[in-house]
DNA sequence: GCCAACGTTGGC
DNA sequence: GCCAACGTTGGC
């Protein structure tokens, strides 16, 4: 089993926005960077942990946990000529464009803020993909260390 | 709004 | 295959 960070801007998704969700569960679609759509693709798990984090906002930082529901098909937000996610490259037979269904496990009490994790990047968390200079990915991997390490700054 | 960092595109 | 131009991300 394996750990992840999926980042979402809360004006366009936010954690609140998933518990409403049916089922507390989403597909995560719009990801239009190939390096995070082969991590979707090739390595999420049914049963994988990810951290749910804020980005582009007041308070950015970790705000839930979710887990991988159902591993990787293809993003119909692609073939949707209306959504701002359209891709005339991606088919239905041929996907480039990648989802995982995620669930809702539960927020966090509050939010695990960057300015916090940042505290560590030197130290303990100096491998967090997150905290790398100049990092953009919006899905990367999570260390089994990083990611408890991380819980217990809750 | 600014800007650094980085990915993608397209001409050659 | 190179690389400049351009667009996007995301913190501040």
């Amino acid at each position: 089993m394996s750990y992840w960070l999926l980042k979402s801007e809360p004006a366009g998704f936010s954690i609140d926005d998933l518990a409403r969700s049916p089922g507390r569960t989403t597909a995560w679609d719009g990801v239009r960077n190939f390096q995070a759509r082969n991590f979707i693709r090739d390595g999420m798990k049914i049963g994988d942990l990810a951290f749910f984090y804020h980005s582009s906002c007041a308070e950015p930082g970790i705000a839930g946990i979710v887990k991988i529901m159902r591993t990787a098909y293809g993003d119909a937000t692609a073939l949707d000529r209306a959504s701002e996610h359209f891709d005339a490259r991606s088919s239905s037979d041929e996907p480039i464009w990648y989802v995982v269904d995620v669930r809702l496990e539960r927020k966090l009490a509050r939010v695990l803020t960057l300015e916090k994790l940042k505290q560590h990047a030197a130290s303990s968390l100096s491998s967090l993909p997150l905290l790398k200079r100049g990092n953009r990915l919006s899905v990367m991997p999570v260390t089994k260390h990083d990611w408890d390490f991380i819980l217990a700054l809750e």
